[in-house]
RNA sequence: GGAGACGUGCCAGAGCGGCCGAAUGGGCUUCACUGCUAAUGAAGUGUGGGCCAAAAGUCCACCGGGAGUUCAAAUCUCCCCGUCUCCGCCA
C-alpha cells in the first residue's frame, strides 16, 4: 500500500509510474479527492468528540438534578458524534479501499510497458549446440522418463493435470538442488526457515494478493484458509504487526515451502511435463531492510541467484521486467531465465522483486528510526527472491543431457547426490 | 469433539462504568553519586491519526480483533482469533 502522504506530496510522480505500467492515471487524482473530504470529516469528528469529552467530565462531576439536566443535553451531541464518526469512517474505509489498488511506485530506470517489453541486462553462458554434437536434444519429460525421475501420467492419476511425481533421481536431485540452495542461503547469513503453506486471509492479502480476484490462489473455503503460492507469503507476515531493529543489518531469511498455484488461464500453456505445475518446491529468500539499503540489496539477491545458476551450470539472461509486468508489490524485479533448449527459449526459473515498503505498510511492519534528529518508526522495505524451485530439474535435464538420455550432473550438487555424477538411463 | 480459565505497555502484574494512556515492580535510556564494577538516587521511556508550512503545541483514537449497550467502556454484552487446563478421539 502507498503512503498518502507520499502520494499527496508527489502526485506527479505516481501519475507517471502508473502511466509507464499502462495502469489508470485517474486513480491518484480520485486518491486525493477522497483525501482531503477525509481529513475535512476526521477534522470535525474529532472536535465534536473533544466536546463530548469535556461534556463527560461535567457530567461525572455533576449530581442530582444538574446531572440530569446536563444528560439531557449531552444526549443529543452523543448522536451528532457519532454521525460525525461514521461518515468519517466511511471515508477512511473508501480512500483504503481505492489506495489499495493503487501498485506500488516504479523504480527508476524500469522500462515502461508489457509483457514483452523487459530490457535484457545480460546474457551468461552459451546455449549448448546440440546439433554440431549430432544428436537431437530431448525435452525434460523424455528425458524424465528415460530416467524414471518424473510420473506425469500417474499424477494426473491421483490428482488431475499439471500434477506428477518425482520418483529416484528426480526425487533425490529436487531435495539435492533445494539443499544446495539451503546452504548458500545459511552461508549467507539467512535464516533458515521452513514455513506454513495454508495462511489466513489478512496474510495473503498483506502480501499483495487479492484473495477475492486472484485466480491464482487455492482456497479452503471451509476454513477460510489459502494455499500459498510462494513462501514468500508466510515470511513477508512473519514480522507483521512489529517494529524491527535493522541497526545489526538486514533480517534476512530463507524459506523452504511447496508452493501452490492454480495455473487457472493458462490453459494450453506449458502443458507438458513440469514447466507450469500446480504444485511444486521453492527455497525462497526474503529480506527486510530499510528503504535507503533496498536497493543494494536487491542487487545482492539478485548476484545469490546467479550463484545458484552458475553452481548448476546454465546458460541464462537476466532481465529487467517492464513495469506493466511487475504486479502490485514490487517497483522493480530481475528475472533470470536459463536456456531451454527444445524450447529455444529462455524460461523464468528466478524471480527477484524489490517491494520497498509497499508490503510492509499494508502488513504494518516498521523500524524504529535511529540517529540525530529522527525519531519515530517508519515501514521498512522487503525483498525476495528465488534460490530454487522444481522448474530448474527442467532447465538442468535438457542442458546436460547426453545422446543416450542420461544426464550429467553439475559438479556443485554431486556431493547433494551421494557423489553421483551421471544420472543415468533405467 | 466436549467443559472451563485467561488475553492490559519491552516484561511481570494491578485495575470500582467517569478522577485510567492506564497503579506497582523489573527492564531500558539519560543524569548524579562511586577509584572500576555493583549498589543507590533523580528524570524519562508506546503507537497511529487530525490541526499547523514545519517545529513547538494541541486534539482524537488505541488495554487480543470486530460489533454493540451507555451521556461515558480496559471495565458490561455478543461474535471472532489466540493461549492454557481437563475429558474424549486419533496418532
Amino acid at each position: 500500500m502507498i503512503d498518502v502522504n507520499e502520494l499527496r506530496a508527489n502526485p506527479e510522480q505516481f501519475q507517471a509510474s502508473q502511466r509507464a505500467r499502462g495502469a489508470d492515471e485517474s486513480l491518484v487524482e480520485s486518491i486525493l479527492a477522497l483525501d482531503a473530504r477525509r481529513r475535512e470529516a476526521v477534522t470535525g469528528s474529532e472536535a465534536l468528540r473533544a466536546g463530548q469529552n469535556a461534556f463527560g467530565k461535567r457530567v461525572a462531576q455533576a449530581k442530582g438534578e444538574e446531572k440530569q439536566a446536563l444528560l439531557a443535553e449531552v444526549k443529543e451531541l452523543a448522536q451528532s458524534v457519532k454521525k460525525a464518526t461514521s461518515v468519517a469512517d466511511e471515508l477512511s474505509a473508501e480512500q483504503e479501499t481505492l489506495l489499495r489498488r493503487l501498485p506500488n511506485l516504479i523504480q527508476d530506470g524500469v522500462p515502461a510497458g508489457g509483457e514483452d517489453d523487459f530490457e535484457v541486462l545480460k546474457t551468461v553462458g552459451v546455449p549448448r549446440d546440440f546439433a554440431a554434437e549430432g544428436f537431437e536434444p530431448r525435452d525434460h519429460l523424455e528425458l524424465g522418463e528415460l530416467l524414471g525421475a518424473i510420473d506425469m501420467e500417474r499424477g494426473a492419476k491421483i490428482s488431475g493435470s499439471r500434477f506428477y511425481f518425482l520418483k529416484g533421481v528426480g526425487a533425490r536431485l529436487e531435495i539435492a538442488l533445494l539443499q544446495m540452495a539451503m546452504d548458500q542461503a545459511v552461508r549467507a547469513g539467512f535464516t533458515p526457515m521452513i514455513t506454513p503453506t495454508l495462511v489466513r486471509p489478512e496474510t495473503m492479502q498483506g502480501t499483495g494478493f487479492d484473495i477475492a480476484h486472484d485466480a491464482e490462489i487455492y482456497r479452503l473455503e471451509e476454513d477460510d484458509l489459502y494455499l500459498v503460492g510462494t513462501s514468500e507469503v508466510a515470511l513477508a507476515g512473519y514480522h507483521s504487526d512489529e517494529i524491527l531493529e535493522l541497526g545489526d543489518g538486514p533480517l534476512r531469511y530463507a524459506g523452504w515451502s511447496t508452493c501452490y498455484r492454480r495455473e487457472a488461464g493458462s490453459h494450453g500453456k506449458d502443458t507438458r511435463g513440469i514447466i507450469r505445475v500446480h504444485q511444486f518446491n521453492k527455497v525462497e529468500m526474503f529480506t527486510y531492510t530499510s528503504i535507503e539499503d533496498s536497493y543494494a540489496e536487491h542487487e545482492r539477491l539478485l548476484a545469490w541467484e546467479e550463484e545458484m545458476l552458475a553452481k548448476v551450470e546454465l546458460p541464462y539472461r537476466v532481465i529487467d521486467t517492464a513495469a506493466g509486468d511487475l504486479g502490485m508489490s514490487a517497483a522493480r524485479k530481475f528475472d533470470c531465465e536459463a536456456w531451454v533448449p527444445t524450447q529455444g527459449a529462455y524460461r523464468e526459473l528466478t524471480s527477484t522483486s524489490n517491494c520497498t515498503t509497499f508490503q510492509a505498510r499494508r502488513l504494518n511492519i516498521r523500524e524504529r528510526q535511529a540517529g540525530e534528529g529522527q525519531k519515530g518508526t517508519r515501514a521498512v522495505a522487503t525483498l525476495n527472491g528465488t534460490l530454487a524451485t522444481t522448474r530448474w530439474i527442467v532447465a538442468i535435464l535438457e542442458h546436460h543431457q547426453n545422446a543416450d538420455g542420461s544426464v550429467n550432473v553439475p559438479t556443485a550438487l554431486r556431493p547433494y547426490l551421494g557423489g553421483l555424477d551421471v544420472l543415468p538411463v533405467l
